[in-house]
DNA sequence: TTTGGCCATTTTGCATTCATTTTTTGTCAT
DNA sequence: ATGACAAAAAATGAATGCAAAATGGCCAAA
């Protein structure tokens, strides 16, 4: 029995407006970048094979731009194909996760020390900024609101590293553990935060001082306490992390 | 076209990499090692077209492994896709290549902090062996030689950096610049080949000393200084630019 | 009840085909 | 002769078709 493919009906947003620099022309670079959205955003279980019919149908069109996605998306980390037994979400084992936060800590010291080179006084003021209401979220005790801030800060030092190649792998490999990165900030360790605080209180005075190679030091360290804070997080997950296995 | 491929009983390739797995299972695999290597051998010449039909023939298959070969040679910024108007070798602007390199500088710098906290005393016994041999080419002002054991030297301490992850990132950047960072140690100053083996010298110091942060400055600035010299001979080219290789 | 093999169905991998878009070419007018 | 315009040719983007491999079910035998 031939199972009408809904052709109509596209239950994800079509391309719509973009806002910011996600635009693509053909059909396989819109492809991807949904695709990519649809995963990094954990829509599909951790390891679960992912069939190419369904995919096409989900997004309305046929397999071989969708193949061509996939192939990319392997190529990220993103996902994992098994030769003639299609596609699956990468599980990332602890020592994954361990090695993408030190990629991500080099990244950040190179950012920080680059950023030394060139930042200005006023992306200095405006992370001085982003610092202080950061600093109001965590005397609040806003979770959310110190995760969005913090991911800001660290996002403007890769900026002002001026260094697209720099941000673009950033942003992949942010993406590779976008949800454990969260998870990690959201370790409820009261102690942990004053500490990350307190870090950050270090980075903004050497990038005031435009001292590279100790702000480059102090980023690191500071990665790799936020590291240690997500493994410890994940290990012992009975809190209230879903189980997923 | 019968694929033929003899069943070497590879199931699945070790998830840990993804771009420098030297064999793949299926034909868009092969393909995208193939075309990769072609592409960074240099085969094709800077910023030409280069048509589908042309590299199909060339392969003997048809286009669409080829086109899935061709997004993820996109993706790792080999090549560029215009649309409805086919693939061109990557030009990398006199920019591209200093950002490059600082991302390579970066990683290197990370790989030196990493592999203070795990190596072996025969990983640095090997490595100081490298560094005599390359001393030897040094000394006989064997270029070719000195080349080849530098970048030895620089592989193994990434590999002692213990990090898949990173190794991977690392061969995708070493692959873009590959040309540009042979005819960089090609620069004849003898002041700056002099140079470079000092830094060796303290590199090799301080990775015996275990000093992680200091090792991170070290290679940071090495690198750093062969940007340097990579740069200022590609602005001034007119002197033997080893074209043919 | 469990284990192993056989066959139907589904899924993947690649080739081929179809529809646009781009590029080339040929003609005509200035 | 040169430039503009239109049609032909070719290339790209996407869809479809087909063979091989994998998945799952079924049944027989231990």
């Amino acid at each position: 029995m031939k199972s009408t493919i809904p052709d109509t009906g596209v239950p994800i947003a079509p391309p719509a407006g973009n806002g910011g620099d996600r635009q693509e022309a053909s059909l396989h670079g819109e492809i991807l970048l949904r695709l990519r959205d649809h995963v990094v955003e954990g829509n599909i279980p951790d390891g679960a094979r992912v069939p190419e019919r369904q995919l096409c149908e989900m997004f309305g069109i046929s397999r071989t731009p969708l193949r061509e996605a996939l192939k990319v998306l392997a190529a990220e980390g993103l996902i994992e194909l098994l030769p003639n037994r299609g596609a699956r979400v990468r599980q990332l084992s602890q020592r994954d996760l361990e090695e993408l936060f030190d990629v991500m800590a080099g990244l950040e010291s190179l950012a920080g020390r680059l950023a030394c080179e060139a930042i200005t006084d006023a992306e200095i003021a405006a992370i001085e900024q982003l610092h202080y209401e950061m600093y109001g979220h965590y005397l609040h005790r806003d979770m959310h609101g110190y995760f969005q801030t913090n991911q800001r800060i660290h996002e403007s030092i890769v900026a002002a590293a001026r260094n697209e190649t720099l941000k673009t792998a950033y942003g992949n490999f942010a993406g590779r553990i976008r949800r454990v990165r969260y998870s990690a900030n959201f370790a409820r360790k009261r102690q942990r935060w004053a500490e990350a605080m307190r870090e950050h209180e270090a980075i903004l005075d050497a990038l005031r001082r435009r001292a590279g190679s100790e702000l480059s030091d102090i980023l690191f360290q500071h990665l790799r306490n936020k590291r240690a804070a997500a493994i410890e997080h994940l290990t012992e997950p009975q809190d209230q992390a879903p189980a997923a296995l």
